[in-house]
DNA sequence: GTTAGCACTCGCGTCGACTGAGTGCTAACA
DNA sequence: TGTTAGCACTCAGTCGACGCGAGTGCTAAC
């Protein structure tokens, strides 16, 4: 038995049906709601029987209607990459609006990304920055806060900060604290956040007149590229979406995801591993996460620099209205791949 | 009729065993399970028909147990505070552990003390750090970025940074920003965030070397200055601890909660409105605030400098374990007014 | 003042009947 | 040979009846 431009039409409707609804679909249903040649409802009945065989659907029990695969939802989701996404101008519009605070901070930057996704979806959106050992320098400063004490501010290329407390001699002066800076910051500029140490320890020798200085330096440079290990900025946006799909009206399996989100860890494994191509569909168990087997996940990396140094990940239940998702998730990472351009040309 | 030393007993024995396992509580459970000097259900039985009569109790319908009024709990946590609330040496040591890290970014404490309070309490719990336009300046520093734009960092008691960039003059060198920067320090420093603006305008005249790095800083500085007009540092941990009680089972209240938490904005009025005393207790519709109309609020304000900078919230349902939480509370906001004091005299 | 006893209330869980959406199969039709 | 009408069958969900049990208020006796 194959596949024919039929059967998939009917497949299509009853995904494009159960997506909205999340009731089993029935032959009737395809047969008078949908424009599929008129055909009768038992004539669908054996297409979707043919089509059960085929297994791109499922029936929940005995006569139930129908609800796709997974194998029909990547299916559908293929054929919707080959039209390509385009969000309704619109639409694309009021997302920019939610946006127009051009932030210079990463920070932020992801941090509206991940709420405006999520709000223009409906669906809980995750969003992850560049690896922060991954990073390029682009200025050290040491600020004097007290006689004894300053402040160790990283500058990089994600104009992300990285701040910690080190100790000073007494009596080192604000200039002192100056050249040091400006020494350091042209002997490492461009380096990764992960490099810097090892050229500092290197260099530590050659520095006898500062020595406590950098000691200390030396101390909070190891503890930054330790805790960089695979740290990197991620912030979620409409996390409490999920609760409005009946899939998660179940109070304890929404608090284990909601639990998941907050925790961070299995997140950031879940938006690093495995991205191939620029989308990357995960339902169901193929998400590996515990709280996630009624969910799928639309992941979509930006690149900046030519690398790709974070994505965008949506949330929602499997029957998730992937079409408006992908032409949202083409948008933004559009929009955040330019915006990281412009703030590394600055 | 009067409140005696028995009903008194009686009213507490009703309100732990609700706060326990939120079922409405009958007479027989009262005379059985607690210690009320071996009464009678009967007996109890008037009693809690006076209690009522006072206002202390309410019956959701004829013939079921007794459930505590606002006004009940309202006393009971009253009582908690005579005896001195304080956590069990083991308890404390935990939190104590899952704080160590001693970190001095305002923005990991508050965040870590949220997180730390949620897990102690099982509630969700909401941390905010001193308003921004009160915190005291410290040191400025204008970092170079490329040719024409420079970084803006300002360091503050509170150890946070406001950065934003601005633009400069070609060929300024780092050198004159370092001489701007230790000038506007100098000139600036223990000035609140809210009154640099108004200062640097007043100066702006006599700068008139540097008319281009002063006219976007004073620009910069406004923004800033309007940002910060009710802005603060906040945190939030837990926000999926609501969803285990019954009272939260219904996923649409659940929901508005949960959207309410990450919304910000009426977070924030009801973390900073009415704070009278140490610990402000809110029940239901006091709080104001859609979504918690089944929720109490333990909030307790922290200090620094003599001054109350920012505060705690507990939320949770109506019959909290309040003397769990006020034990936790009281720990905690003398750790954070521990943590800012040390960190103001870095 | 306390308690035993009793009639009454009412939420809640169980059970069975019923309904209706949906199926598979078969036979007739174009 | 593909399509359709018809029919028997299945099964989840709804609805009402019913009984249970926890709880109450009241009264009378201790």
């Amino acid at each position: 038995m194959e596949m024919d431009e039929r059967k998939l039409r009917i497949l299509y409707a009853i995904i494009d049906d159960y997506i909205l609804t999340a009731i089993p679909v029935g032959s009737r249903t395809v047969s008078k709601k949908y424009n599929v040649g008129g055909l009768s409802s038992a004539t669908i009945r054996n297409e979707m029987s043919d089509l059960e065989a085929l297994g791109y659907l499922d029936q929940p029990h005995t006569s139930s209607g129908r609800v796709p695969s997974a194998k029909a939802y990547r299916l559908y989701v293929e054929s919707l990459l080959n039209v390509a996404p385009k969000l309704p101008p619109g639409e694309s519009a009021k997302l920019r609006g939610r946006l127009s605070a051009r932030e210079r901070q990463l920070h932020d930057l992801i941090e509206r990304a991940a709420h405006a996704v999520a709000e223009a979806t409906g669906y809980t959106t995750v969003v992850t920055g560049p690896a922060t050992r991954e990073q390029r320098l682009r200025s050290i400063q040491i600020v004097p806060v007290s006689d004894r004490t300053a402040l160790l501010i990283i500058v990089t290329d994600a104009a992300v900060f990285k701040d910690t407390t080190i100790r000073t001699d007494e009596g080192t002066t604000a200039e002192q604290l100056f050249a040091i800076s400006r020494m350091l910051t042209d002997q490492l500029q461009d380096l990764t956040v992960g490099e810097i140490w090892a050229r500092l320890k290197g260099m530590q020798s050659s520095l006898h007149e500062h020595a406590r200085v950098m000691h200390s330096l030396l101390d909070a440079m190891g503890r930054i590229e330790r805790d960089s290990a695979d740290s990197r900025e991620i912030a979620v946006g409409g996390g409490s979406n999920i609760l409005q799909f009946p899939e998660y009206s179940d109070a304890n399996k929404a608090r284990t995801f909601l639990n998941m989100l907050e925790a961070r860890e299995e997140l950031r494994t879940l938006m690093t591993t495995d991205m191939v191509g620029v989308f990357t569909l995960r339902i169901g168990a193929e998400t590996g996460i515990q709280g996630m087997e009624d969910c799928a996940m639309i992941t979509s990396s930006y690149t900046a620099a030519g690398e790709h140094p974070g994505a965008i990940g949506v949330i929602g239940p499997v029957r998730m209205r992937y079409g408006h998702v992908l032409s949202v998730l083409e948008f933004m990472t559009r929009y955040l791949s330019e915006a990281l351009f412009m703030s590394s040309e600055l």
